[in-house]
DNA sequence: CTATTATATAAATAATACTTTATATAATAG
DNA sequence: CTATTATATAAAGTATTATTTATATAATAG
């Protein structure tokens, strides 16, 4: 029963599904997140790892980097995570969105290392 | 977003997960929650609240009491109460409903009542 | 090696949620 | 009407969770 409350739990919070949308778009690192979200970044980490934790985000090292992920293995967790995503209208969190389009437009370090090994590149405008 | 939010939060208890796997029998008044998971009456009301709240149960006002059921109104909740009760394994709150079983037997006025209209009579001991 | 960057974690504080105790209300038995 | 019963609600206390500030760690640029 308690990894069945830590499930929904887990989506009892704002932030959190404001991160879960973000990352209906595809993975992001915690950089990219805390620009979208415009909220510190120990906040950022704390939600991210309460929904790792729960099963919902897979994270993936690179470089400096921590990228996170839908998780979607698990069939029924995969389920709440659809539902969420239909009920939170686009426009709910287009400021989220338009910062984040923002943050990856505008990233003139990242463009000097398009040419870099993958493993030194942020999704982001991160060095 | 906020429904959404109150919908996992409500599923994100002990004592209500309790109490859903303890209706899915069917109808139970208060004093039958209270009976069978052996806990004060106010702590049973305020979470019976919530679950009402988010639209997880109906009560049903018949004289001093009040019965409480499973709302299947909306196809959303319902698959989450689905979820949790085939995700709660029976042997889990084999106690609560042994306390249900004994309270609902054990219930001398009750039988004395049998005859009475249905307004005056309560599922359980009451008087 | 040193400085910087991305992220994590710890400690302190603030905000929420839950629990308990006490009391209110409404129905009804006597 | 008065006492009792079932339930609700308010107030106070406790526990849990979230937020902030500060610092740690690990990678890497220079």
């Amino acid at each position: 029963m308690d990894e069945l409350i830590k499930t929904f739990k887990a989506l009892s919070e704002d932030t959190r599904l404001r991160i879960i949308k973000l990352l209906e778009g595809g993975e992001l690192c915690v950089c990219d997140i805390v620009a979208a979200l415009d909220i510190i970044q120990p906040k950022v980490s704390f939600h991210l790892n309460v929904l790792k934790e729960a099963g919902f985000l897979k994270d993936r090292k690179q470089g400096r980097w921590t990228h996170y992920r839908i998780d979607d293995t698990d069939f029924f967790r995969r389920f709440l995570l659809v539902s969420v995503l239909e009920r939170i209208p686009k426009e709910a969190l287009a400021a989220d969105r338009k910062r984040l389009e923002t943050f990856m437009e505008d990233k003139p370090v990242r463009d000097n290392l398009v040419s870099l090994p993958e493993k030194k590149r942020c999704a982001g405008r991160c060095r």
